[in-house]
RNA sequence: GGAGAGGUGACCGAGAGGCCGAAGGUGCAUGAUUGGAAAUCAUGUGUACCGCAAGGUACCGGGGGUUCGAAUCCCCCCCUCUCCGCCA
């Protein structure tokens, strides 16, 4: 959520650096609502003022019958704050369903651009494997070793779900675990296990609602929703606290799968493991101080490309432009793994400073070293890694000419020791 | 699922229609003391909104109601704990 101080003080700018991520950028809306919010409030909060006055007189005169008079009045008088406060907590909940739609405000640095072409690359690491054939996408890699299979899954769930069989299914848990292992005792990071299932508070604090229901798993008999990633519960692991300055940053990981309905993506990615309804995850998430963000966000980042180094499988990272960031984000990086069997690099990590957004929405704050008002923190949060994807850079990077998989070095340890899955 | 007990400030915990934004304690801050620290003592210490300010208003799990007046009484909901049942 945005600061209203800054919708009421600095309305143009604000418009136009919404502009700037494509955003209907219109927000006369605010000050007609801020205007008539300032005048109901000024006149309710007189009269509770001679409310409570005039109550504690008649609470400390004996003789009711000489007040009468005022308590007639006073019943008057309540009838009409009621009145107000009525029309008030109208206006303030259209007010709030109104900013809680607002995205974030991108970073003065964040690259400008209308969309995904704009991004900008800023670094690449390692080299494309060097086939001498034709190299083969996952998906006939998995089913050729036999340990992948849509077909079943298809049957069990249907469109956008996976079986993992034999040596696969333990190489995405060798991942988890690599991964959270890296994180937790290279990375100091505490790792987490959150519910998967949370409800609306929660999804409103990170930014889901009440803008993308659509794209939210929600169970039937009860407002609960299936997470679409860790960052929902693990940030509202402090929602309405006050944390201590001296606590921060802290830093959590937490293994989840994720559940998306991928509703605006028909036909895109239909074949494979990259877009599916459920898919695990391993995630980071910081909660700092406001003046900490940025080194945060460059650490979290390196944390994450980390992972693709030990497992020696090639990638970039690229700075997304305005019209790219997600509707939380002010500023993001993601990282893309390169795929040979779809000769491209595809996203597998996207990591974000969230700035004070999520904190407003959640109420997140601390309480700076040496006392002071409590102030809201910066969350950030990133992938480290999507495990799936990863998954299948495994197998399209690694892969054989007769077939096989050899299994990455760092891997193997979680693999009990093998070193190529065979047919 | 059944029965009971609870949810009060950063934390613990009292209060049971007006004297309550709320005792007491812990923590924290400042000062005294000390070579320094601990201990001790003194003072201070919630959040948000409105207002140039003085000041005002709201908040005792959430939402309604009763009342001139609600942390306190009534209704609904949520959560936690204990016991029983059921289960992994």
């Amino acid at each position: 959520m945005l600061d209203s101080k800054l919708l009421r003080e600095n309305s143009d700018s604000v418009a136009e650096r919404l502009k700037s991520r494509g955003e209907d950028a219109d927000l006369s809306w605010f000050a007609d609502f801020d205007v008539r919010r300032r005048e109901l409030l000024g006149e309710g909060e007189s009269l509770k003022a001679e409310r409570n006055k005039v109550s504690a007189l008649i609470g400390k005169t004996k003789d009711k019958s000489t007040v009468q008079d005022e308590i007639v009045r006073m019943k008057d008088v309540s009838a009409r704050i009621k009145q107000i406060d009525e029309e008030l907590r109208q206006l303030e909940d259209d007010l709030k369903g109104r900013m809680l739609t607002l995205p974030n405000l991108p970073d003065a640095d964040c690259p400008i651009g209308t969309g995904e072409e704009e991004n900008v690359e800023i670094r690449t690491w390692g080299e494309a494997p060097k086939l001498n054939f034709a190299a083969k996408a996952h998906w006939d890699i998995g089913k050729d070793l036999d340990i992948l299979d849509f077909e079943r899954a298809g049957k069990i769930s249907g469109a956008r779900f996976s079986l993992l069989k034999g040596p696969g299914a333990r190489l995405e848990r060798a991942l988890i675990n690599f991964m959270l292992d890296l994180h937790t005792t290279e990375h100091n990071y505490v790792e987490t296990l959150p519910p998967f299932m949370v409800n609306r508070e929660s999804m409103t604090g990170t930014g889901q609602l009440p803008k993308f229901e659509d794209d939210l798993f929600h169970t039937e008999d009860v407002d609960l929703f299936l997470i679409p990633t860790a960052e929902v519960p693990v940030t509202n692991i402090f929602r309405d606290e006050i944390l201590s300055g001296d606590d921060l940053p802290i830093c959590y990981t937490a293994y989840t799968p994720c559940f998306r309905k991928e509703a605006g993506s028909h036909g895109k990615d239909t074949r494979g493991l990259i877009r599916q309804h459920q898919f695990n995850k391993v995630e980071l998430v910081k909660f700092v101080r406001p003046e900490d963000s940025d080194s945060e966000l460059e650490k979290l980042l390196d944390n994450a490309e980390e992972v693709l180094r030990r497992l020696k499988l090639p990638y970039r990272v690229v700075d997304l432009c305005t019209g790219d960031i997600g509707f939380s984000a002010a500023r993001t990086f993601d990282i893309e793994v390169w795929l040979p069997g779809q000769d491209t690099y595809r996203e597998i990590s996207s990591c974000s400073n969230f700035r004070d957004f999520q904190a407003r929405r959640a109420s997140i704050r601390y309480r700076p070293e040496g006392g002071g008002k409590p102030a809201f923190v910066h969350t950030l949060n990133g992938s480290g890694l999507a495990v799936g994807r990863t998954l299948l850079a495994v197998l399209e990077n690694y892969q054989q000419e007769d077939g096989s998989v050899v299994i990455p070095d760092v891997l193997r340890p979680y693999m009990g020791g093998l070193e190529k899955i065979e047919a």
